[in-house]
DNA sequence: TTATTTAATCGTATATTTGCGATATAAGAT
DNA sequence: ATCTTATATCGCAAATATACGATTAAATAA
């Protein structure tokens, strides 16, 4: 594709998009589930729950948190992972506002 | 990745996964604001607004249709596209759901 | 009929994503 | 100090996604 014409769109179209991203894959709901069930941080139990290699698991949580929507920290030997509600309270907002802003003006489909 | 592990997730998430994957690029969140910003269906338009060639917006286009978040109907030597009201509602839905999942059980994050 | 317009599709190049095994790292246990 | 455990990272292979130009198809206009 040579270029990503990312750039060429606004801020929020781009942080609506990467956060549909972090979105885009089932293991990584299935994470944030996992994660939002207990109240206590995990990590590798989500290796034992969900049928992916332990580096798979591990990649799509830097990809979670690269994306913000988990916090992540050292615990000992482990690692421990939770979601980070203020941001997704922000990127519900951001959705709600752009379901908001396509349904104000238009009702009803014309095809 | 030889082999996609999709099927191992549950239908809901498989669902929510690809509605996010429609949204997860911002020229296809571009369209939708387009397309919502006018009452009548368009198509040619959204070719001049955006930076990006005819095949290419024809592309996002299909993909944002298979997704289920258009529809599309010929109408003469051009495409008639709309949004699918009704499949937004779903999915806005089905967010709302994770949302709320995810936020009844646990308020704050532990790190 | 032929030309024009509009959009879909094809072919191609490149980038990114997904997945795994192997290895590295780092803390705790013995 | 060495072994174990837990996780991150590296390297690789294969699948997908992104983008574009060129071509095709289909309808209208001339």
């Amino acid at each position: 594709m040579a270029i990503h014409k990312k750039e060429a769109f606004t801020q929020k179209e781009q942080d609506l998009a990467a956060f549909a991203k972090a979105l885009a894959h089932p293991a990584r709901i299935a994470i944030l589930k996992v994660l939002a069930q207990r109240n206590e941080c995990i990590c590798g139990e989500i290796v034992e729950i969900l049928p992916l290699a332990q580096s798979t698991i591990s990649q799509h949580l830097k990809e979670l948190k690269n994306a913000g929507l988990i916090n992540g920290s050292v615990d000992g030997p482990r690692s421990c992972y939770c979601i980070n509600w203020k941001a997704f309270e922000k990127f519900n907002q951001e959705f709600s506002w752009l379901f908001t802003n396509l349904k104000i003006k238009n009702q009803k489909s014309c095809c």
